[in-house]
DNA sequence: AATGAATGAGCTTTCATTCAT
DNA sequence: TATGAATGAAAGCTCATTCAT
């Protein structure tokens, strides 16, 4: 019987290990205090790690910034797309899974929303802010699109200005994050939903039975 | 006889209008550098003004913002309210009116929404900052949600639930501010009002022509 | 009577004089640490000010190494044109004043030939040391080149090759400088002068008398 | 029949040279960067080798520093020793080698002369450097002093005071790799040798042909 | 009311050193 | 013997704030 090494949970961790532990930390510390006023030792403190760790991975602040960004993006992509794969056949029932994904406890969490608009709100000033963040909607509106296509189409609707139409569907999107993040009376998650389907039935009246 | 004394235009000016430049420098900066990064010398150089100057009109950095904040905020306000005054009469001319403010160059040019976004992208960590971007919308939802109910009525449109449009229109309207800020491709006020009288065309086909 | 207001030493200096008292602190701290030991915070404390000064009046601490040693130069120069001044006239009275002059107390005391051999010993990596220490030597060496040109006919000293000689009394100060910095056996200032005097006698018999 | 062991020459590689390894890169590092901007792990990428190889085989900086100033000492003493042995009997001959010898490829090329000057920099404030740099010269100067006491009797010459002339040529000596490091012209080796032995030529006229 | 030199706390970053592997 | 991830003290620098003028 051999016995079990203690794991030594500080040193000698695995790079990608360190790496997405610094970028959580990031994350909890850019929610609790702003970007702004966050600092590399309260990413060390809350990673429970020392001073210099975040330059000896990231090697400067800029960087775990961007890499941070990066993943929230990658995280929220993984996220609609594996709510359209699980998704039933039809565009009504992609449309529905796809919108409500952004209600998904894990991507749209107040802390996750804190930092999206923390990222945002420096956008105009950091390029590289804005690039990232542009890059997140562009294939999620490509195929918001493509399904609103496909049902227009399938339910014969009229008068509709599809870019048009995709452009008020993830602009509500962001502005129900925003008020999630923002509102006084406890708007949630599940309110943000409620009123994404709302507009979709609707907008798709003879679709109304799945969006909901 | 009196010597008639020196005029000092720039040392006398009046103790709002130095307050008044100074918010407008702090405007300039955050749009330029992000909140992050504004620093109270970018704001006197702006201003043309001295270093301590910041301090002896607002005692404190964090004043200044929290005044810059609601100076937009009232900025805001008055534009929509103007803007409802010159309405034609009726729920519909009013809404199309309200929603169409959102998008003047005084209150949504990219400067502002830079700023907008910065404070939103703090209010999170900052009481302050989120208790001024709630009361932005406190009047206007309450105006906006009696304009609807109007207007529902007038039109007999059923199957509308009022709170949730409401809250569907003003996140669109925050969603299209961001677009603005953010879009890849040029994305403007234009565009974005085009998007919200679409929407409203299509919400409300009875009134569909006061809606352009 | 009127009181007579207390000085405030530390503040309100003119700029001039606080540059200056920041490079004589540099200078202290060089001669006693190095160099490479030589923090702002020694700097700044020698002069009794405070941390951030060094930044404030010289940008960074490269921008006070280089004018340290600029200032050094500048001094080094005045010394010796103030001693040719001084000067009988006549090729061998000013050769001697001249070469006299690299060691009087203000230029070679062991504080400043300490400073001195810290910037040579970067100057390899660092080229506006190099610079500003190559500068140092180009009118003097003109100067001396001409004095002994002079000399040479006066006297009628044949066979000397005159850019050899200046090349090689030139180094002999340099060298009688790195020895009065490190030699183990007390070598002075004093020593040195009488060094590079018996040279000279032995160089330029005719003129032994003025080599004193 | 057994399996001959792979070796493993880096990692095989006996103390001595391991040490000699991380000196050379010392000194690579040091004529590159210079004293203050040497670090460790420059050193051991230098070498080829990993961040803590040096703390290893040195302990710590200071003592590499300490190790890496020894050996040019000790490089330099075998060098001139090496050319007086292999130089002509008679003391003319003796001095001349003696002399040649600083300006040799192996002793005083840039890099070399970097690496002693910037000990010397630091010399006033480290004990140990100048205790190292003095002890460079002990022997020298006494072989020297006693070639010029065989020499000036041999060659009857008066009037010469032997110990200011050891110390003029030391000085001289000295003073050229100065020139050699930091001349603006191109100044180099074979040039200081020439103004070194036009020197000796001039003080020694009667043993001019031997100091070519 | 306004200036701007000065302060000093606090930030990011570097780097000698340690130590589990 | 050698590695390199991790540490943490200390550096340079920034900047909100103070205050003599």
């Amino acid at each position: 019987m051999t016995a079990i090494p203690k794991l030594q949970p500080t040193r000698r961790a695995a790079k990608v290990v360190r790496r997405r532990q610094l970028i959580d930390a990031a994350i909890e510390s850019i929610a609790k205090r702003g970007l702004g006023d966050t600092t590399l030792s309260h990413v060390s403190n809350t990673a429970g790690l020392s001073q210099g760790i975040v330059n000896l991975h990231f090697t400067n602040k800029e960087n775990l910034l961007n890499e941070t960004l990066k993943h929230l993006r990658g995280e929220y992509e993984r996220n609609w797309r594996a709510a359209l794969e699980k998704a039933p056949e039809g565009p009504a029932g992609k449309l529905a899974a796809l919108l409500k994904s952004d209600y998904q406890a894990n991507v749209s969490n107040k802390k996750k929303l804190a930092v999206w608009f923390a990222f945002w709100g420096e956008a105009k000033s950091r390029p590289t802010y804005k690039k990232i963040s542009q890059e997140r909607m562009t294939d999620y509106t490509e195929i918001l699109e493509e399904l609103l296509t496909q049902l227009i189409k399938e339910g014969g609707y009229s008068d509709i200005n599809i870019t048009s139409m995709t452009e008020g569907i993830t602009a509500m999107a962001d502005g129900l994050w925003l008020n999630i993040l923002i509102s006084a009376c406890g708007f949630n998650r599940s309110d943000a939903e409620k009123v994404m389907l709302q507009y979709l039935r609707q907008a798709f009246p003879k679709h109304k039975d799945t969006f909901y």
